[in-house]
DNA sequence: AATGAATGAGACTTCATTCAT
DNA sequence: CATGAATGAAGTCTCATTCAT
């Protein structure tokens, strides 16, 4: 747990997540992009729309981004980095194995958490999810970045509630596995469905229920 | 729920799942196009590369589908039939309300029967997935067709289960929620991870943790 | 003398100099491009006007000719075997060796034969002359093609001559060399300045007094 | 003839042949200029390319050249006066008229000349020999400044030793034609020929027959 | 029914040039 | 003087679609 965060992942997060270096006009390309690809996928969005919607020349776009291609890699590193943020940071860290008395108590920030992030970025997570199946060197990064690190994290954590007799004596992945199903199936549905007019979605109790069924299903 | 099918899903069932009335051609088109879209994406496929694979001429493919668009179409509408084809058959209806003692059972069946149509349909699914962010019309269609048909049939099942004081007092709609999410955890999973060599994916285990897990979380 | 013409050569022969195969339309493509690259330059051409000037939509072109760089290659290289098409026929070689009792003979064949062809190939001459520099590969292909071959035959029928008492004793590629000069240097000197208006060109004269020229230079 | 040389030509001269006033950068800028365009030839050439090998802004150039096509004048004017220069200075005319008693002496000492000078500005005579054909300024440039002047100076040389007898009775120009043709025909082959690995190039040997061509050729 | 040449709109990208800093 | 971000015209090339054969 001590050992210090890879010095490349601590600078990409630095880069990544503050576009503070960025010119105006760089920063509108990419929130044009972040738009543009979101609402049609990456192949069927052309740079002369997003530079339009950025109100900048399309040769503007091309002086910041070498390529296409490159433009889509500027949104997606930083994105996947800010997934799993919560899990490099040192602070958190600490945090993670600490604070937390009940997995239930964890599960509930880490839901809290996530969702929050989820809220505020859903186009840059639309995009990640849509483009990694095309593109593989996304997806080395993703196992590499994402995958790798996360578990690395989780794997502690949940094996110290297990180690309590908090939890059914599963294969720590197995238990990672069940539970980041029941949330996302709870996140997913309330994404597309909780937003539908008419809809008859509560909240509240989805997420007690959600909340309750991982705690039963994986009590030992 | 004893009224007939919808005669025009009856038909799309008929046309869309045997390939019969297609011509050699015609077979040989939408299989490239299905090879195609599942590795590039709608949007990166191109008709010509479509064509040269099918081995035909790139006018043939617009002889019999009008536009790029209807040759989607012509994949995606009637793999969302099959997705939920049991749950139409009036013989798998039949069977569906009266040969399951326990949900347990039911669950098993369920998995059984979608995880072989998933592995022979891979592809198929993956563009069905790929493209309804994109589509409103696929959008639309699956609401109308999958979801409305799925959770009809499924509450009738589900909620004989919990009136049979089977499954825990939760709304039907949060149960299938719930199921569902964890076994396509487990499908995502096995097919994503478990599939890579060294990869240490007990299949068997994995199947009963999840089972066991549902059953847990849900019970009374 | 007697071995026969590599069989790539002939088949280039046959493919490059007759435009048999070509569609009405290729055909008037590849004018156009010679007529353009002649005038500007490969690089300061522009596909749009090529296919402008052979009234066919740009796009056009691109079905013929995979990139304009392959455009280039399918004039360039068939000019480059019609330079040196006398020296490749089987007809053309007996002769060579045969049909000339003196030096000036063989030189005013050569001179008249090859000064037709130019005068009928100016600006495919132009353009190979002009893009050798800059393409490695038509560079290796003109050494291998052209060079080669015409040292190859040439070196025959001079070594013949020398043999025979009629040159000075010098290095077959010296004589080659010093010949080859004073005939482009005539041809070049009449191609661009002969044409002049008001310019003081006895074409006879100065044929004539280079083909003196050489002789007396290269008397034994 | 001996009228004075025009002030103009002086003045390009003086300009262009030292580059004193330049400053540094300019400096940098026209030779990164002559790298590129004779690597990749004028219009093949990316001002960013030659602004990136100087060292310098993409603006910068602009400060400095109006037009990329100024900067190309910039090279290629100063290139023709050097080219000619022997010819022009007073004291090299001079020289011209009086030191050589034989006409082999003369061409012994312009080969050796010539050739130094084209040693030490072989891209400088590329970029010119290639851009001549394709802009029509340079041509009237070219003919106006080296054809014309050379031949004025050559005309009195030559027909000095025309008179003295040991020239054959040729027209003036069509003994600077043979005698020019041999001369390059042997520095080109030289230069691109004999520069090759392996190549059995015995440059003596070469020079010697080809000044000995040149003079049997021309003998009375 | 099948072909494949032809199209022209539009894709991504490059480039010479300008101008505020 | 120098910079380099910005431009927009133009470049090469792709692609879905049409149509005469």
């Amino acid at each position: 747990m001590s050992e210090a965060i890879e010095p490349w992942i601590e600078e990409l997060l630095q880069a990544g997540l503050g576009r503070d270096k960025m010119t105006d006009k760089q920063r509108r390309i990419v929130e044009s992009a972040i738009e543009v690809f979101a609402e049609k996928g990456y192949a069927a969005s052309s740079t002369s729309e997003i530079a339009q919607r950025a109100g900048v020349a399309e040769g503007t776009i091309f002086r910041h981004f070498k390529t296409k291609k490159e433009l889509l890699l500027s949104i997606v590193t930083p994105t996947m980095l800010k997934m799993i943020a919560p899990f490099l940071l040192r602070e958190f860290r600490d945090v993670l194995t600490q604070d937390y008395d009940s997995y239930e108590q964890f599960l509930r920030a880490m839901i809290e958490n996530r969702l929050l992030f989820l809220q505020k970025n859903k186009s840059l997570i639309k995009i990640v999810v849509q483009e990694l199946p095309f593109h593989p060197e996304l997806q080395e990064q993703f196992v590499q970045v994402v995958l790798v690190k996360v578990k690395e994290r989780l794997e502690i954590v949940i094996g110290k509630f297990k180690a309590e007799g908090q939890l059914a004596d599963l294969p720590v992945m197995t238990i990672i596995r069940l539970s980041a199903s029941a949330i996302m199936g709870y996140v997913l549905t309330r994404t597309l469905y909780g937003t539908r007019e008419g809809a008859d979605w509560d909240d509240e109790r989805e997420l007690e229920a959600t909340i309750g069924f991982i705690m039963k299903g994986l009590a030992p």
